[in-house]
DNA sequence: TATGAATGAGGTTTCATTCAT
DNA sequence: GATGAATGAAACCTCATTCAT
């Protein structure tokens, strides 16, 4: 809902402090599953949490499954335009120092707000998330692929969709082994050595 | 079975019919969650299922974790001897072959099972269940470990722990994923052939 | 009533309705416990004698003891008020006139809701009450020990702390041996008379 | 049950050997009762801590309260004898002296064995225990009238039926109290001596 | 629109007791 | 007699959601 009513909105009082509060809402729910684990969460605790009355969030989001799609999708936008941000950036770098820089970003998400990052990454995996989920990775997997080969300087294949499918699923799937298992790989160079080279040996030419 | 079992139960079985019990009650858990998301899970479906009263459930397991983590358990040892199995019948195959094999079985028992799986992957990342999965993941990859290098013939980096850790979680990861979101795939040979080229090529010397 | 409420209250009611439905709770409890044993106290039965979900029930006390604590804790500050008002009417009167008075009130509250009182004794021996107990029981010989010795004359011994809790648990263990076997002293004068006896002859300068 | 079957018995081995269980079963719960509140009292536990099945159990006692009551009637007896030994004793002194060493016995009782004491005084206020309590203490009752006479040397008030009433039960009722408020009064011979003196200051003459 | 009191289905768990073996 | 597996009513408690104010 809040992503609805983040489009096309002329700031009407009204719809302004009605958007902040949706806003509070997904905020609190973010708040409290980086210190939580989601089987905790519940809509009394977030309405209490965001300052308003449980009566308030029903008026926002149907459902509590709703509230977190949201913020699911909220964090989807956020990441995107990270990683977006990033490839930008590394314009001028080669393919290497690229995938380095994506890799510790990603990283650095998981890093911080673990938690909150598993619970995404599990809820994700739910049926009423896989069409956002979906839509949000082939952008991040365009993106990939067009830069990928801007970079490549013919030193790596070509990534077809299924590969690019394969290894970005890969990283994250280590990542997230990891956040539960051994969180202090999220900090340390060598893994994010590893998950460098997982992807660079993967598309190096033989 | 008595051997997994004996662990978390309430109360050791000591006739026959108390034994099968016991089995029947993680016979009926694993079916339920080969059709339904864990969070509909609870005692008294899994008691109806296996045809017992709720208070029988509560004689062998002293909760619903505790009937998870048996099922897990049961699981990962039968997963653990499936591996033994076929990395002792690659013997005499190539490194390469071998690792086909093994990620061939690895997607089989994703795509039989799939619903089945994805919860135990998602809830051997739970507390409870740490202890259990390490030693396992421990075990599995010492087995690789010690095979790596007999079939490597020098054409494959010596494989370190934190290599081993990487690479084994980012199957895992993308498989999972996979199963989610892309069924499909699990009995794709193109997508099997992709793994099998993400393992290789990590190791591969440049 | 709100000052006892808001100790071991989950909620505090902002609405004079909840306030209502935390004061039927209570009195639903002590309605229950007027007519049947502790043992048969559930918080199912107290929600549907006050005739409120047991959703709501929940909303106002934690669990079912913090409900009993509550209802006993308002007893202890009733009486702490009757005992207070009858010696100060007591002003004037002898000490031996004061003991009667007092140990008649006592029996009157044993009379009237015989079996709430055998409970609220019985309950106030737990662990979760000995704090609240304690505090009363103070208080109420504190006031006890001022005003013995206005009104001895000299006749009777200074009285020790150690003789104010003999005499004050002897009496209250006689009459609650009286309450469950043999109701009918409870309004038998001669009974009173021997309370008041054991009181002064412990007293009494030899 | 145990108390019919140690009467009138032919040591047939069958009926030796069940009355060692039904013992067993009875020491078993006293044992339990030592260390544990009675709310944990659960059959299937002192079947258990009695080595024996439940299904035995219940071939000797056809309830958990059936059970209970054995044992209060088992210590009812013993105290007793114990009180009745120490009048024995007691035969050449004073009163006095023998006040002293009941009220010191009594103390004893409770200084070992306090939970187990508290639930038997707790217990033996529900209805199903009214009468074998009823019998056990005229019977007490009787033992002391009769003997307070032979001492009393004219000293003391001819008790009435009443008077041993009030302070049988106002000394048990200072006891409990201590037993579960003050349990290091227990040991504290201030403390006996408050109690001897209530005794003679409740029958002093004036 | 905001509030928060109320709901009640449904979850987990216990334990006295029965009964087939 | 002894065993112990099985029972199931009933207890406690949670939480997403509704609705009167």
């Amino acid at each position: 809902m809040s992503a609805q009513l983040s489009v096309n909105m002329r700031k009407m009082p009204k719809q302004e402090r009605a958007r902040e509060t949706a806003g509070d809402l997904l905020t609190a729910t973010a708040q409290f599953l980086r210190r939580n684990h989601y089987s905790k969460l519940s809509t009394n605790k977030i309405a209490e949490l965001a300052g308003v009355s449980i009566g308030t969030l029903y008026q926002y989001y149907p459902s509590k499954e709703a509230l977190v799609v949201a913020l699911v999708r909220q964090q989807f936008e956020a990441d995107f335009r990270l990683v977006q941000s990033i490839i930008e950036e590394s314009e001028s770098l080669s393919l290497k120092e690229g995938v380095q820089n994506i890799v510790h970003a990603v990283l650095g998400m998981f890093s911080e707000q673990t938690q909150l990052r598993l619970v995404i990454y599990e809820q994700s995996r739910k049926l009423s998330f896989l069409q956002t989920k979906e839509t949000f990775q082939q952008r991040i997997r365009a993106l990939f692929l067009e830069n990928f080969e801007k970079h490549s300087r013919g030193e790596y294949e070509k990534p077809s969709e299924l590969s690019m499918y394969t290894v970005t699923t890969a990283v994250i799937g280590s990542l997230v082994a990891a956040a539960s298992e051994r969180p202090e790989y999220l900090v340390c160079s060598h893994f994010e050595a590893e998950l460098v080279r997982l992807v660079l040996g993967y598309y190096r030419k033989i």
